[in-house]
DNA sequence: TTAATTTTGGAAATGATTTCCATTAAAAGA
DNA sequence: TCTTTTAATGGAAATCATTTCCAAAATTAA
């Protein structure tokens, strides 16, 4: 028998309740914010998009959650420049989309774009064994980010 | 006749003068500081290692001048997951030295490696030509670094 | 020199993130 | 279900890197 709709365990409780943790609403409201968008999203935008559904979850929850988040690997943290950090899941129910950005450093905007990501992610990897027997470093992910101008800053 | 010692011309004034700025002590010091070495240095660094040969630069200076220079693409900025910008020149006087980064998540250890640079600069020209095209993005730069534990964190 | 303009440092403001701590809620057992 | 243990929470206050302001100083051009 199926469960209620939106009470099924999720994708990601079990490495959430494998390391420790407790599943919260706070958590899951923090996830289904992620998981509902592919914008890069700061933390207030998270709260901003929580506190209607869940007015009881503070920002500094949201603070520490995407912190455990990106501690467990669900969750990628970067900085595009824009003075505020900025979170993304790793993955989605659905899987892996993996990609890489480009960041106008005019206006900030970020395009996700996943051209030669085989070729990139290759090579990457290719590196990554032969750096971390060379430094004896355990690499666990690897950023790759261009930065320029956009359509929009290009024409004015 | 040659200039007496430290007073010639520098390699980066054409730029710096070119963009109609001057060129003064200050960021004479602030240059120097980066120049001398290949660490990663943020604002307080930079402030601390010129403060001594030149008590009169103020931390503000530095910032403005830090971003100033980042603008004229002789100072790259990074962030390492640390808290603060870190600084580093694009090119010495002697040339480039392109390199790329290994971030240690645990002790925020930065590792400067140039294996695989060639392999790496070149799929990344490849790239950058496909997607400046297919955005109609100009791209400046790049950035790639890895992140993982380090030799010190692993063995702990 | 003088005048026009840029640069400056220090104090104060800013703003994202953290810290604190008393209260609440999750989970595990009875 | 009730109890006990322990982790998680939110709101106020603190932190701290970076910016903003502005009057004073330095640089350049005339
Ligand atoms: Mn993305
Ligand atoms: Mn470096
Ligand atoms: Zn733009
Ligand atoms: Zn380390």
């Amino acid at each position: 028998m199926p469960c209620r709709k939106g009470c099924g365990p999720q994708w990601w409780h079990g490495k959430v309740k494998d390391c420790g943790y407790r599943i919260t609403a706070g958590r899951e409201a923090i996830i289904e914010a992620l998981s509902a968008t592919h914008d890069h999203l700061s933390a207030e935008d998270v709260y901003a998009r929580i506190h209607n559904k869940y007015p009881n979850v503070g920002l500094t929850t949201i603070y520490r959650t995407l912190d455990m988040l990106v501690n467990l690997g669900l969750v990628f943290k970067f900085d595009f420049g824009d003075g505020k950090a900025r979170y993304e899941l790793t993955e989605g129910p659905k899987g892996a989309h993996h990609h890489h950005h480009l960041v106008c450093t005019g206006c900030k905007r970020v395009i996700d774009y996943t051209d030669f990501i085989d070729d990139e992610v290759e090579l990457l990897h290719r590196t990554e064994k032969c750096l971390s027997q060379k430094y004896n470093f355990r690499i666990d992910n690897h950023l790759i980010q261009f930065y320029g101008t956009c359509t929009e800053c290009l024409s004015k």
